[in-house]
Order: C-alpha cells, then structure tokens, then sequence
DNA sequence: GTCTATAATAGGATAGAC
DNA sequence: GTCTATCCTATTATAGAC
C-alpha cells in the first residue's frame, strides 16, 4: 500500500461522510477504515482518541467550511436579501436539497451531545449571530433581530429532519425559498 | 426473579426511554434488558426480531400516545385557535420543555431512517394532516393549509434539534408559545 | 506513517432448564 | 415467561515490523 495519498482535509472529509450518516455509535472503525483507505492502527495514529478525536476533527473542519461558506458570506458587506439568499444557495447545495442528514442534528439528538456539547454549540450559536447581524445591519431591533435568526435556524433545521422523515426532499427546498423574504418581513405589532 | 410485573406497554415505555435517548445503533440490548428489568432472553421471547422489532413496537406505541394526545384533539370540534394551543400544551408535557429529545427525530438522521422509513413516514403525515385539518376549518385554502402545518411540524422539530443544540431550551418554549397565532396569522400576498 | 496480527471486550443472538 | 449459560461475531484498541 503506497503512503499518504490522501491530505489530513480529505481524510476528515471521509469520516465525515461516514458519521453524518451512521452517526456516533453507528460508525464502526471498519467502517471509517474503509472510507478513508487508512488502516485501523493508521486512523489511531492520526486520531490517538478514536471516534472521540475523529469526530472532534470532524466538526471543526465543518466549523470552518461553515465559516468560509456561511458565515463570511453573511458578514460581508452587501443588501441583507442577498446575503441571506447566499446562505440559502449554500446550503441547498451543502444538503443535496434536503436529501443529505445534518451531522449537526446527528450528533445532537440523544446521548453523544453530551460529549460534543461544546463544539456543537459554538458552532450554532455562531451560525444565529452571524444571521443576527445581517438582520440587525436590515433594521430590526436587537433582540427582534436574534429570535428571528434562531428562528431561522431552527426552520432549516427542522426543514432537514422532515425532508428526511417524510422522503420528501421538497419540504427542505420550500422552507428555503421562503426564509430570506420571512426574516425581512415588518414586524408585526404583537407577532414577534 | 419474580414474573411478569411490567405490563407489555411499560415495557416499552422503558425501551423508549433508552432508544430516544441513545437512538438505534446506541441502545444495547444490556441496556434495554437494565431499563426492563428483563434479561436479553425475555426480550428476545417478546420481541424475535430483536432491537429491530422492539423499535417497531416503541414506534406503533408512539403512534398511539400521539393519536390520543395530539391528533385526536386536534381532530376534535372546537375554535382551531384552541385545539393548536392544545397540541402546543401536549408538545410541551411530552419533550419536557425541549429539555428531552424527539424519537423520531433521533431514527429520521442517518441510516435507521431506511429501516423505520414506512412507520415514520406515516406518523409524520398524520401528525401534518390533523394540522392542516384545523387550518382548513380556520378557513385557510387546502394547499395553504398543507404548507403551513408543514412548516408547524419543522419548526417544532427544528426547535428541539436546536434546543439540544445550545442547551437552550427556551428556543423551544418560545416556538411553541408563537406557534398557534403564526399559523392562523392571514395569510399574505406573496408570502406563502 | 502505514501495515499485519492480535488482543480484549462488548455486542447480538440462541439453547435449554425451570 | 423468565433465567443462566453460552456462542459467535463485530468492535475497539494496541503491539511491533517495515
């Protein structure tokens, strides 16, 4: 077997394609093996913890693709409809139109939250202040501008798990369409 | 050891507990047989198929409690503002105020999706259905109906992804207390 | 940094007594 | 209908050669 064909990127890219659809306890070493073409004793190598450190690795690397992806396009400077609709465009792609899992939503329902609690919740909680602040920089009130970013993440979210749970991928795609022009819509007296 | 205390409907209570908890691949029958109280052999005498058919039967008593406790009221006569607000009041009982995990979603993420597709997919649909029937007595067009009972079933399961997520359970408590009234809001030109 | 080999354990599942 | 005992496989993890 020839040496390191595969960047430590693209090996993390591997795993995480195994975890996001297996899940913690569903991804087996063998499994994760076989994905990244490294031997068991060569993934220890590079993750001495195991699952723990893969799954570890895992996130901050989709940490920092959210980031360059998601994040940096909404802080940039530029109409809040369009910043937002960037996000969506990134997304739809990043999901397959709500015919791949979240990893996120993986690893959060049941026990392995615990395990990543902080990882997992760095990462959301970055997501809602960077839509905070593009609604913020559209006019809304602070707080206004905050429960409707959670808002929005809890739609796209929940969009993922139905589109899942129904087979219909179509749900994620309408909850996608409609988000950007929900957030900017006026406030109405007694809504929010 | 004594025989038979547990009726067969708490036992599968005791499975739903450490199935939403550590979803499919997570529960080990060790620890199905420690929640039960019965050894593996009893389980296996109860249900043949193993972790597979002990989901199943945790998924059709799910089915139960939520067509008594949601769907059947939901379904029932009344003004449709106060059966939402009964859903909501249900929702909240039943995922302690976002603080424990959905099921559904837990077997929807990944690969168990496959082997549940059918039971979720029908829970899913019901769940959608008796929504939409109260937003069509409101007086809301069928299709407009449909998509905003859709959009009810992936905020609530978004809240709970996200809930777990930030450790925030308000984000839950939140959505539930908006629910009812965004649902019945009239609706807008070019909005929905 | 990767491999083969191997340990040690946990997991799912069954047999057979009571 | 439950238990104890057992089986076999998969799983995590490590040792040591290259």
């Amino acid at each position: 077997m020839p040496p390191a064909i595969l960047s430590r990127t693209e090996v993390i890219a591997r795993l995480t394609v195994v975890l996001r659809r297996q899940g913690f306890a569903g991804a087996s070493l063998a499994e994760l093996s076989k994905a990244t073409g490294l031997g068991k004793s060569s993934l220890y190598h590079h993750f001495p913890d195991g699952k723990d450190d893969m799954t570890r690795a895992v996130l901050a690397q989709l940490a920092e693709q959210l980031e360059e992806a998601l994040f940096a396009p909404l802080l940039a400077p530029g109409p809040a409809r369009r910043r937002l609709e960037t996000m969506t465009g990134a997304l739809d792609r990043f999901y397959r139109g709500g015919r791949e899992a979240c990893l996120l939503a993986n690893l959060v329902v049941g026990e392995t939250r615990e395990r990543f609690r902080e990882e997992l919740a760095a990462i959301f909680e970055e997501w809602i202040a960077a839509i905070a602040a593009v609604l913020g920089d559209a006019g809304f009130p602070r707080i206004l501008a905050r429960t409707r970013a959670e808002d929005a993440v809890v739609r796209i979210e929940g969009a993922l798990v139905l589109a899942a749970g129904t087979g219909r991928a179509a749900v994620f795609e309408r909850t996608l369409r409609q988000l950007p022009a929900d957030l900017l819509a006026p406030a109405k007296a007694g809504r929010d």
